[in-house]
DNA sequence: CAGTGAGCGAGCTTCCGCTTGACTT
């Protein structure tokens, strides 16, 4: 038996934590919080007080009861749970759900995952912070009356299944919004003009000299104007100046700056680099990945400044702590940062070696000195003209830091070189001028990345909850990321060379997008809708504005359940109202009529998703339904591009005497052939457009792996089948499916061993809760 | 992997934040 249990919230962390102790310390791991609001009808009693009814979660029961057990024999219990809101909770519900006994419990809390740190905070124990744990309980009763009141409204009013929240409905919200100022942007252009140089030295040596002209001219002609003033025209330097600069590091990695320059630099989706870095924290190469804070151990310090002495020398150190400057942050953990900071690489995968190695330079870059620069502005006047062209460079006097790290935004900037020697005085001959017509830019999409830099930015969502809040948006179907192609776009260039003036126009890709959220008609459709009817809880500071309360709650200055009221007792109101007197939603927009029957024709989101419609439901005709395409947008579609919906099922030609026809269904385009369907690919194929031979090949491609898919079919029950499906083989009984033993080989069962199988193994379907 | 249509039925869906494996129809 073991005197001591210390309880953690990671296994890993525990690992280390138990090396540092000794053997008189057990140290285990809750695996985060043990207890969550049962589910049914809210989880919470809202006539007495607001009384949460917690349940200990169905994947933590197994944990709890270990931990039991090794508290009941243990003399004394330390609760060593995160410093901040969430952590003390979990230390709470462990003291409530083991029945720890007050007289044999502590609650310790350490900030850095050293020997020293740990027994010190051994010395210093403390009773549980109530205040803290009520602050915890507001934050989670908010969140689940928000989201299980609201979502209801949303089955009801616009379509089943789906969902809202103090955070994934603002996430939304900022998407929509940004493709609304898209939408309506439009481009404007002017002529920025750039001028190439020449002029000989002293030893009659050549060099060119790139300028730029400050102004922008906005129509051809004013640019057309200005060259001619150029062409007969003296350039002189009338000025050369230098100033120096200096460039700092960024500070260390936040679960958010991590997600953005791994993005970025590598192409990482922000699930992929949390799962990568869980994998690093779990091997013990980096410190932990969720957290907000910037900040570094004095052993971190300590070992950065010996690795950047011997890697690059002394003058290159300049040790800096950081400051988080993000809104709510709690700051329970370091940065981000390799566990041993003179490993300059490691074993393991090219992804986790390049997630790693970004990590390495990041932190190590943090520590060491600025750069310094020098920038040079050489001003050309021009003879008989107001205007005047500029040339600026840079040098590097010091790299610093740059040496190892740059961030993206300063990879991205253009390469400045050095300028040529010029003086103030010396007289320069025009090779070239260029006026160039340049087109404004619409506001960028975001990436996954900088919305989670935006919502960081507002306050809203935790490290451990980006990540989720990102793909839950789009599994709901609120946002799609994906890639789309540009348009070409003319512009016009002038051309000034050897005193001539020339116009020409050339083509341009523009609008091209990669990896980019948009969102989706029914996120539109949504955020509209709770924008009208909550326009509180769907204000960016909405959470500002709670997380203030709850701070409050947390330093005993106000009651949690007197806060609760206050919001509920307006919020439901609302709720009942909104269910009472809203109509449902259904986005509908008139787009014409159709030029053959003259009915109307509307588009909007239908039981199954966006849709089109001729002809009024209860009218003389029975109105016409079809499926919107994947790309179509129920606020930009024409009315052209509806009436072409209605061309469809369409008969496409003939195969081996029977008809194919190609339509669109719940699941995509398809294609219907003697009685069976076909999907079509959604991206490359066109139900509009698409031949019979290629229909053709689809359906022969399709028979050839059903082919495969069977591997057994049975005469003595024609419901029982072994059948390839995506994970493998597996049994299909009726609509049930089983699991093969893994020692058993699927092409030799008999009817018999599959029967056994059957009675044996339960379903591997449907999970209960 | 399967499923391809426009409201009967019955009952379900849903939130945010902590944390990892188990194992998907």
């Amino acid at each position: 038996m073991e005197e001591n249990l210390v309880i953690v919230e990671s296994p890993a962390k525990a690992k280390t934590i138990e090396r540092f102790l000794g053997k008189e310390f057990l140290v285990k791991s809750s695996y985060g919080h043990i207890r969550d609001l049962a589910k049914k009808n809210l989880g919470i009693d809202i006539d007495n007080g607001y009384r949460p009814h917690y349940i200990v979660s169905p994947d933590k029961k197994k944990v709890v009861s270990e931990l039991k057990k090794l508290a009941g024999s243990a003399k004394t219990v330390w609760l060593a749970s995160d410093e901040d809101r969430e952590g003390e909770a979990i230390a709470w519900h462990l003291a409530e759900v083991l029945a720890l006994d007050p007289e044999k419990t502590r609650r310790i809390v350490f900030h850095e995952i050293t020997k020293e740190a740990i027994q010190e905070a051994i010395k210093k124990p403390r009773g549980i912070n109530r205040d803290l744990v009520n602050a915890q309980q507001a934050r989670r009763i908010l969140d689940r009356l928000v989201g299980f009141e609201l979502s209801p409204i949303l089955w009801k009013k616009i379509q089943p299944s789906l969902s809202a929240g103090r955070v994934q409905s603002v996430a939304v919200r900022l998407l929509v919004e940004r493709e609304r100022e898209i939408m309506q942007f439009r481009p404007t252009s002017s002529f920025r003009v750039t001028a190439q140089f020449t002029f000989t030295d002293s030893k009659a040596k050549e060099h060119v000299l790139n300028a730029e002209c400050p102004t922008r001219f906005s129509t051809l002609e004013e640019a057309g104007n200005f060259l001619e003033s150029c062409r007969k025209a003296r350039f002189t330097v009338t000025d050369v100046s230098s100033k120096p600069a200096k460039k700092s590091p960024a500070p260390p990695f936040t679960t958010s700056t991590l997600q953005q320059e791994a993005g970025r630099k590598l192409g990482f989706s922000v699930s992929q680099t949390m799962s990568v870095a869980q994998r690093l924290y779990e091997a013990g190469k980096i410190t932990y990945m969720r957290t907000d804070s910037v900040s570094l151990s004095q052993m971190a310090l300590g070992v950065a400044r010996k690795t950047i002495t011997g890697e690059f020398g002394e003058k290159y150190i300049k040790t800096r702590q950081y400051k988080t400057r993000s809104k709510g942050a709690q700051e329970a953990h370091e940065a981000i940062r390799p566990t041993y900071l003179d490993q300059k690489t490691i074993q393991g995968t090219q992804t986790e070696k390049k997630l790693y190695e970004l990590i390495w330079k990041r932190t190590i870059a943090s520590q060491m000195s600025d750069a310094e620069l020098e920038k040079t502005t050489v001003q050309i006047g021009i003879s008989g003209s107001s205007e005047k062209f500029t040339a600026t460079g840079e040098i590097l006097k010091f790299d610093g830091f740059l040496k190892v790290y740059r961030e993206s935004s300063e990879e991205e900037e253009e390469a400045r070189h050095l300028l040529p020697p010029v003086n103030k005085g010396q007289v320069l001959d025009p090779r070239q001028i260029v006026a160039t017509e340049k087109f404004t830019q619409h506001p960028p999409r975001y990436t996954e990345a900088s919305l989670v830099k935006k919502l960081e930015e507002l306050g809203i969502g935790r490290p451990s909850t980006y990540a989720p809040t990102i793909s839950t948006i789009q599994q709901r179907g609120y946002v799609v990321k994906e890639d789309r192609p540009g348009t070409s776009r003319e512009y016009r260039v002038l051309t000034l060379k050897e005193q001539q003036v020339q116009s020409e126009t050339r083509t341009e890709m523009t609008g091209s997008e990669k990896s980019k959220l948009f969102p989706a008609d029914i996120g539109m459709l949504v955020t509209d809708f709770l924008v009208e009817h909550f326009a509180d809880i769907l204000n960016y500071n909405f959470t500002a504005t709670v997380e203030e309360q709850f701070d409050e709650i947390a330093r005993g200055k106000l009651d949690w359940q007197q806060m609760i009221d206050r919001f509920y007792d307006h919020f439901h109101r609302k709720v009942t109202e909104t269910l009472e007197q809203s109509e449902k939603k259904t986005g509908e927009r008139f787009l014409g009529h159709d030029p053959v029957s003259g009915e109307p024709v509307t588009v909007k989101i239908g039981p199954y998703g966006p849709m089109a419609q001729m002809g009024e439901s209860g009218g003389e005709n029975k109105p016409r339904f079809a499926s919107m395409m994947k790309n179509q947008r129920i606020e930009t579609i024409t009315l052209e591009e509806a009436l072409r919906l209605f061309k469809l099922p369409r008969e496409v030609g003939k195969y081996e005497g029977k008809e194919v026809t190609a339509g669109i269904g719940r699941y995509g385009p398809y294609l219907k052939y003697d009685g069976k369907f076909y999907s079509l690919n959604r991206k490359t194929d066109d139900p509009l457009s698409v031949n019979i031979e290629r229909a053709i090949e689809v359906i022969r491609e399709k028979t050839e792996k059903d082919k495969k898919k069977v591997i057994t079919e049975f005469e003595e029950d024609p419901n029982l089948k072994i059948l390839n499906g995506r994970w493998g083989p597996y049994i299909k009984y009726g609509k049930d499916n089983f699991r093969i033993p893994r020692d058993r080989v699927p092409e030799e069962l008999t009817f018999q061993d599959c029967k056994e199988i059957i009675r044996k193994g339960k379903s591997t379907g449907k999970k209960k809760s």
